[in-house]
DNA sequence: ACGGTGACACCAG
DNA sequence: TCTGGTGCCACCG
């Protein structure tokens, strides 16, 4: 466990969890958030960070599945030996949709924090 | 302090 | 449309 993460780390966390049950976001967006505008990747190497071990405990209490790249697609990720599957099952049962070509219409499903909610 | 690395994003060919 | 290369910023050895 990490007791003490770095700030930027806790940050994108805390963005991640800001993300709507049923939505997703892209990379981007959540650098954003957490304070680093071109900062895409480090949210990736952040959620990458957490315990492969733990990754379906993390995800109640950090849903990093909601997390896409802006294609609306799961990134490949060597942590899961290309098991992305678990995202996608993750993101199903919270009711959104994949196309056939396995992308999800961020038009539709994407999370906009400013324009908000119901 | 330096260089390499990375679950990305953007531009050029 | 797709592939390749560059730029971003933070973590690690």
């Amino acid at each position: 466990m990490n007791s003490a993460p770095h700030p930027t780390r806790q940050a994108i966390y805390a963005a991640v969890q800001q993300i709507p049950q049923g939505k997703v976001a892209t990379y981007g967006q959540i650098a954003l958030l957490a304070g680093i505008p071109n900062g895409a990747r480090q949210v990736g190497y952040a959620l990458a960070a957490l315990d492969g071990a733990n990754l379906i405990a993390n995800a109640q209490n950090i849903p990093w599945q909601r997390v896409v790249n802006r294609h609306g697609e799961i990134s490949y990720s060597f942590s899961r030996g290309g098991g992305d599957d678990l995202q996608r099952v993750l993101l199903e049962a919270e009711g959104i949709e994949f196309s056939s070509s396995g992308t999800i219409d961020m038009n539709r499903w994407g999370w906009q924090p400013f324009a908000e909610s119901a």
